[in-house]
Order: structure tokens, then sequence, then C-alpha cells
DNA sequence: GGTTATAATGCACACGTTAACATTAAATCA
DNA sequence: TGATTTAATGTTAACGTGTGCATTATAACC
């Protein structure tokens, strides 16, 4: 690689000290326009840029954050999107760190920002209930700027930003209720999730809002799976005595399944009965029937979650900030006629 | 953000000058067992790590690399798996820079390598045909180290590893033809971009080795978009005299739209028309039928993209490196009964 | 025992920038 | 006019590491 200028190079070409070269740069209004005009001149021609690691050592900011992700799955696209957008907007630069194996990785990530390659870490999706991990206590014992995507089942509050599982839940069930659903069933998430928990309990509110009868012979578990949504959703179609003519799935995956389990016992989709899910993958979209979801603003949350972490550095004895972020219902064949 | 430990602590600790601490760190064979292990066992004590900024300003070298990627569609994703593992196994960071117009934006990519806060540049599909963009020049004219990921239309070379579009291209034509085809149509993808061009040639190339006739009339162009193959399926099954009995299909997304459109016009897929596609998409495998396709290595791509940036760092002189990497084909509902 | 090779460590500067403090020149005031 | 404020720039010391060279202490040699 080419060895670049410096502010020296360029001091020396104007005839002024490195420290009012350095003044115009960062916009000191001490220094004189005539001269102003010169370095800026100067910094041009010789195509001067800052040498970043060497602000970042003397600054103790690198202007650049950490994304930390357990996996990399297709929900997470679109919230890099988001991130990456946001940081390309403000100026910043964007590190990735993905492990597929967080809990119980020797390794810390809080590595990472005490080397001030970092200036604050977003974490996505990771999940826990009553101890806090070994990392992410590391974090906040040395007070590193950190907003988490995704909530805790855990008991203390963090600052994150998130999807309103009420809200969007609550949107689902009132469409099928619209549609002239009376016995409405679930096919679960896995009950370790803050996802799987959340959507189950908003859906049992859903339904006392909207006055229909919960019942727990139409409702299943699928960890959030195709395959075990499916037997699960043979299972209610089989067993139970009123048969459900609506079902809401916590996720798509699982509501493919279902669909597909109904249709495997000759069931006619929506006419027999009616499906939704949750995430609008893209294979929700080419589905036959296309599946009626909620789409979550995962850019959105990506934006708001670098913002949110703005706000932190500036601030970082600020309350805990949490924000969750309304869903889209998209209305598809699985639903409606 | 807390203090950390430097350098200078430890080596105060042990009562050596800070340099004696930088060489153990450094495995420098100078110094004596008996003052190694004591400053190991101060380093751990103080649990000290070295300040990776300052560390890459004195080096010229931050351990880190970055990926530039124009958009980030799902494809991208398992590229980036890839990349982001093989950089945590060997110990480098990652830096993530997305932006959906990358040719005309005014900003420099090669800004963020200047900074020397990257090694070396990682570019996902960008791509260009005769003139090469300014972004790009820059880096060569920088001597920034850098490979890309897919290939370029234009006729110089550069440094990059892709998928083997002839190698794949063959294998599912073959395996149409194994299932009794004769007569296997085309639908294209556009022909701005490589994996478009490269993919029809080598559909060609796959015909002539296979003894089977190219038949322009049952050819279309679908532009890698599930509406526009649905529009040229339906003109290749109405107007061509002798109907194909299979298709092959530059991407999953127009082999669902082909599928579509065979069965709007009464047709069974795959009892009176084969089709296959490429990508693997998730949608592929939850469409009905279920698509036949060919899975392209990404992940591999991602973490040989970095291995070879390691090669072009450690000797930048050396020739030009091109490496295509093989599909595998995943048979499904579309293509057999 | 003195000379020389060798092993182990210290010293001082460099990397490119920022920023506190010092200095000079110019402008304002009494 | 001389004292004093203000504006503009220079000096210098950080930030935390790495490294060439100098300096010891130790071992080997004759």
């Amino acid at each position: 690689m080419k060895k670049r200028p410096t502010i020296k190079d360029v001091a020396r070409k104007v005839g002024v000290t490195h420290s009012t070269v350095s003044r115009v740069i960062n916009d000191n209004p001490a220094i004189s326009g005539r001269t102003k005009d010169k370095i800026l001149k100067a910094m041009k021609e010789l195509s001067y840029q800052p040498n970043l690691v060497a602000r970042g050592l003397v600054r103790r900011k690198t202007h650049a954050f950490a994304l930390i992700t357990p996996d990399l799955n297709p929900h997470v696209l679109p919230i890099i999107k988001g991130i990456s957008d946001t940081c390309r907007r403000l100026g910043y630069g964007l590190m990735l760190f993905s492990t597929d194996y967080w809990i119980g990785e020797n390794r810390s990530y809080a590595e990472v920002v005490r080397n001030w390659l970092v200036d604050g870490v977003l974490i996505y999706n990771v999940i826990y209930h009553e101890d806090v991990p070994e990392n992410i206590r590391e974090l906040e014992e040395e007070n590193i700027p950190c907003v988490f995507i995704n909530k805790f089942l855990g008991k203390n509050k963090v600052n994150n930003v998130s999807v309103d599982n009420d809200e969007a839940v609550f949107k689902a069930v009132s469409h099928l209720a619209a549609t002239g659903h009376k016995r409405i069933g679930m096919i679960k998430g896995g009950m370790l999730s803050v996802d799987g928990v959340e959507r189950f309990n908003a859906f049992r509110k859903s339904l006392e809002k909207l006055e229909i009868e919960f019942d727990e012979n139409i409702t299943g578990c699928g960890n959030f799976f195709f395959s075990e949504a499916y037997e699960e959703m043979k299972r209610i179609l089989c067993s139970s005595p009123g048969r459900p003519t609506a079902m809401f799935c916590a996720n798509d995956l699982m509501a493919m399944g279902a669909v597909k389990a109904a249709e495997d016992m000759g069931l006619k989709v929506p006419q027999d009965i009616a499906v939704a899910g949750f995430d609008d993958l893209e294979a929700a979209r080419f589905f036959k029937p296309s599946i009626t979801t909620l789409k979550p603003p995962l850019e959105d949350i990506g934006g708001k979650a670098i913002e949110m972490l703005l706000r932190v550095i500036e601030n970082p004895s600020r309350p805990v900030e949490e924000i969750g972020l309304g869903s889209r219902l998209i209305v598809r064949e699985s639903s409606v006629v």
C-alpha cells in the first residue's frame, strides 16, 4: 500500500505547524480565513485524509460500532441493512462479529471493545433467563455502551429495541376475527425464546380483548419448525372435538407446516381453515396458498438501535430505554378467499 | 468506559521496561524464561489486552478486513457467514460497508482503507463492462489488497472467487437429460450480469456436450424476476410449435414463475414439463412443487475469498488468481415424479 | 585473567493525531 | 502612548505499541 500524506506533509506545504492543520480539520474557529483556505487547498491537492487509527488512539474513539450476532439467519439481514445504512448516514463504521455459539464460548466479546476498536456494541438476539451470561456481564461491568436488539426474558431491564409482539399479534388475531372466525387456535413457538413467550401471551390477551374463548385443545407447540408444526397441526385437527376454523402461528415456517398438514388431511385453506403467520419470509409469498403474515420492521429496528446507542454513548447514566416497533399485517391467500 | 491497563502498567508491576513486555507479547525469543513468566503472570492478573488501535498505528496494520457490498440480498448472507467465520478463525476483524448505489456514489471506498482501518478489501458483486469504475480503479492504483467475489464482464482479470457456472449448469442440464428430456429450453437471467451471461453460455455448451439441439424458440429472458419469467414461459408454451419438456432457469425465482405459468396453462409439473432453477432459495424448498435447483457454495466462497486476500497481502505482486467453486444439485419435485 | 562472543534488557524514537499551554502579533481601551 | 485584551499560531506532550540501537550482565574462549 502506498504511503499516505500526513498532517505534517500538509503543514509543510503551507508553511505552518501541524497543529494548525489539525485545527482546520476539526473546525477550530481560532484559525484565520486566509490560512484556513490555504490549508484546505493543500489538503485537496495532496488528497490528504486523516488517519482514523491515529485519531482513534488519542481520542479514544474509533467512530465505529460493532454488531454481535450469535447466528446469521435470514431475519438478521434486514436488521444489518438498517444498521449499516444508518451507520453510513452518520459516518460511522460497522464491525460484524458473528458466532454460532455465543454462550459458553470462552472468547469474550468485550475484548473487541476493550481494545478500543469500537465505541459501542449492538447485540442481537441473545437470550437468557435467570443468570446473565459472563460475556454480557463483562460489558456491563466495564460500562461499555451497548444496546440489545430483542429483549431478554431475564428480570433486569436493558437498553433495547425490538418488535412489539403485542401490537403485531393483536393485528393478526383481529384480522382473523374480523373475517368471521370464532374458534381460533395457535401453534406456539419455543417457550425458551422471548418471541415464543410474548407471542403466546399476546395471543391470549388478544382473544380476551376480542371476547373470544381461548381453548387449550386447539393450541400446539411447533418450536418454530415447519415439521413440528406439521405434526402438531395434524394432532389438533384429528383429536379435538371442536375443530378450529383459524390458526395463528408464531412464525411463517410453522404456518406453512400447518397449511400443509391441513391440506394433507383434505381440508382447504382458507375455505375450511384460515392460517396466519409471522415474519414475512420470502417463502411465505411464494407458498401456495401464499401466507398471511406480519412483517416486522426489521430495517427500522437496526436504525433505531444505532440511534439509541448514540444516546447511550452521549449520556451513559440515563435511564434504561426500551422501544417496541409495530409490524405490518400482510393479508394473503391463506386467510381470505 | 473504564480505563484499560497498558503495557506500561504491566511493566511497572514486574519492574521492567515496557519494551520488554512488548517483546513477550510478540514472542521475541530474546527474553529469558524467568522474566517472561513473570510478565505473563502480571498480564493475566491485570487482565491486560494489547490496544489494537495503538498497535495498528505503528504496525500500519489493523488486522481487520472490509467487505463492501452494493446490496444486502439473501445471497450475500451465507457469503458473509463464510467470511465472518473465517475471519474469526484467523483472528481478524470484519468491517461491513453496504450501499445500494455503488457506482456513481461520490464517496470513495478506498477512503476506508487509506485510513488504515483495514488491511484489505473484499468486494462483492460489483459488475462492470468496459470502463472500470472510479472507485475500483482507485483501489488498484493505490495497491490496496483486494479480492472480488464474483467475476467481471470486463476484459481485465482480477483476483476473484466465484461460482463455477459451467460446472453447475452442466450438472442441472445433465440431470434433465438423464431423466429422458430431449427438448430443453431455458429462461435466461439479465444479460448485463455475469451470472446471466455465463449461465446461458454454459447452457448452450452443456446441450452441445450432451448432443441435444439448442432451439432459440424455447428460450426466453426473465431478467431474474418471477413475473417476467412467468410471462416468458407463457409465451414459449403458447407460441412454439414443439413445446419443451423441460426448462432450465437461471435462478429459482424464475423457476417458480415458470412453474406457475405452466400450471396456469393446465400443465402438470413435472409430468408434463420439468423445471430446474439455481440458488436454492429457502422458498424453493417450500414451493409446491418444490424446486430442483443448484446450491452454490456461498459460505465456501466467503472463506476462500478471505484466504485469497491473505495470499494477496503476503505477496501483492503475484499473478492474478481466479477460483471457481462447484455447486450441488438438489433434485426435488419439479423435475422428477 | 583479560578478551570476546552472547544473552537479556533498557533507552529513545517513531507511528499520526489531538489538545493544553505558551507565545507572538494585532487590536482595543484608558 | 502604554497597558490590556483578543486573535492566531507555535511548542510540546500525550495516546499505547513496536523496534533499532546501546548497554549491561553473563558465559565462553585462549
